[in-house]
RNA sequence: GUCCCCUUCGUCUAGUGGUCCAGGACCCCGCCCUUUCACGGCGGUAACAGGGGUUCGAACCCCCUAGGGGACGCCA
């Protein structure tokens, strides 16, 4: 058996909790059947494809303990896409599909392909384009051609009625109507495989025989399981893990909660704790057990023991597993150095000295002054920001914005920082200074503290967002009219000037 | 809108036709321990989405309804 878990990288590089539970999930299946546990980074989208976010990644997984096995060789192992070598090859399993009548070229451009799919949308149907659909006239397909206008490959499907049955490992089998399956694209103009050829060619030449994935990724089956059809190529047994919910019961999403492994590791949670809380997401030990370690997991999986209703992430009960790690199975001195190894050491407070050394009269003032660095959340209430400028909601609104902003923000450093903040309060019509003190209270919990801008790239993207969305938790939130009316707002605000790099 | 998946305490879950007037854990509440807080111990509140079948018997099987989620991209 050979199991592998593919994994992408976020756009701001943040490696996500639910891609460390289908990579755990994976990995106790394959073990406990003696088999092996690949790892693959997907991703072919080489606008935010970056070394440094996938090495974020395997950093996480393996400070969780999730160790993955070597494979096969098949063009790099963990490697991006973009590497020419490999591009040819998905190239030429995706010629190989044209020559053999399972796939064709398409010169179709955006403009003509969202008024295809209006169309189907007005006549009530399904927005899955087909062939036909796509199909251009001989003479304008060879003019295109001959004016070197970009083009991709598309997988035929049927148009016929009907439907394609797909079989789940623990859902049974699943009837997919074939109605909504569309031509799907293979490659990309930019030569580029989809994640839907690059899965299927990849798992082929790696041997894999299971795969464990999202919920998510049930409607796309039957393209998988026709591309295995064309190939001619055994298709793996499928597995649909459900979704990590946020409390709301949406798919987990940044905008809601912290999603990155990256804000438990700074606030503190051990990796036998949150992995132990990932194992407990949808699966139960047969004895029902709630605290077990990666290996007694292994040990008693069963993957039948899955339930299907998409959990919620609650962190609750996470800071109760991780109390209970801490109490539990550390001793002093085992909890000393994890202390030191976490965030009391050297390199972190060389950090910290330069904004810190020149606001110190005692070496006893530092630890006030820093302990925000290190804390979760801050115990703030609505005094924390009395004596401010501005009414209270003009305050929550300039939280909100700065969360907004800070939400979608790619490269988390102080100059980008500083551009999104420093926009929002010229447009706003704030003065910077008036603009900042809510943030540095809801940040640092005082405005009496080093630059803010320093102080969140310190702390980190969730972390900042997470203490800002606290900010105006603790101030009596945003209803949903008034949230209504600032996204209003939010949306005439200019974007932050282009950064010069 | 169309299709797919899901549905046991607020949350995570046990439960695969009788042993279930549904068990455990988190949260919350009460009591005990304790110079405080926490830890620990004991106890309490709280759920089978609704309606039809099948069956001697249904949380468990079937159907319908409702609710939730997901998918419908040159993202994965």
């Amino acid at each position: 058996m050979t199991v592998r878990t593919r994994v992408a990288p976020s756009p701001t590089g943040d490696p996500h909790v639910g891609t460390a539970y289908i990579a755990l999930f994976n990995y106790c299946f394959a073990r406990a059947h003696g088999g092996q546990f690949l790892l693959r980074i997907e991703d072919t989208d080489q606008t935010r494809s970056t070394a440094e976010s996938e090495q974020a990644i395997l950093d996480s997984l393996r400070w969780l303990g999730l160790e993955w096995d070597e494979g096969p060789d098949v063009g790099g192992d963990h490697g991006p896409y973009r590497q020419s070598e490999r591009m040819a090859q998905y190239g030429a399993y995706a010629q190989q599909l044209v020559e053999a009548g399972k796939a064709f070229v398409c010169y179709r451009t955006a403009d003509e392909l969202n008024e295809l799919r209006e169309a189907r949308r007005a006549a009530g149907n399904s927005t899955a384009l087909k062939p036909s659909d796509l199909q251009l006239p001989e003479d304008e397909v060879a003019r295109r051609r001959e004016a070197g206008e970009p083009y991709v490959i598309r997988m035929i499907v049927p148009e016929e009625d009907g439907s394609c049955v797909v079989n789940d490992l623990l859902r049974g089998d699943i009837e997919l109507d074939w109605s909504m399956v569309d031509a799907q694209i293979l490659l990309k103009s930019d030569g580029m495989p989809t994640y839907h050829l690059a899965n299927v060619v990849d798992d082929h030449l790696m041997g894999i025989t299971h795969v464990l994935r999202g919920e998510e990724w049930i409607n796309s089956a039957p393209k998988h399981k026709l591309l295995y059809e064309y190939f001619g190529w055994d298709m793996p047994v499928l597995c649909h893990l459900p979704l990590l919910r946020n409390p709301d019961k949406s798919k987990l999403s940044k905008r809601k909660n912290p999603t990155s492994i990256l804000y438990y590791q700074r606030m503190g949670y051990l990796p036998e704790a949150l992995l132990n809380y990932l194992g407990r997401m949808g699966w139960s030990m047969p004895d029902e057990s709630e605290k077990f370690s990666l290996q007694t997991m292994q040990e008693n999986f069963d993957i039948q023991r899955v339930s299907l209703g998409g959990p919620i992430f609650d962190v609750e009960k996470l800071s109760w597993l991780n109390g209970l790690w801490i109490r539990e199975d550390l001793s002093e001195e085992q909890l000393a150095k994890r202390l030191v190894d976490w965030a009391y050491n050297e390199s972190n407070l060389m950090k910290v000295l330069p904004h810190a050394q020149k606001r110190l009269e005692t070496l006893s003032d530092f630890a006030p002054l820093a302990s925000f660095l290190v804390s979760g959340t801050l115990p703030l209430t609505e005094a924390s920001f009395d004596g401010l400028k501005g009414e209270r909601d003009d305050i929550v609104k300039g939280l909100q914005f700065a969360l907004w902003r800070m939400e979608s923000l790619q490269a988390f450093n102080r100059d980008a920082i500083w551009a999104e903040l420093k926009s929002i309060a010229d447009a706003t019509g704030v003065k910077v200074k008036d603009f900042l003190a809510p943030i540095f209270v809801a940040i640092a919990g005082t405005s009496a503290s080093f630059s803010v801008v320093d102080s969140m790239e310190l702390l980190g993207p969730d972390m900042s967002r997470a203490r800002l969305r606290h900010a105006i938790a603790v101030l009596g939130g945003v209803s949903k009219k008034a949230l209504k009316r600032l996204e209003k707002e939010y949306q005439q605000l200019p974007a932050a000037p282009e950064e010069q790099s």
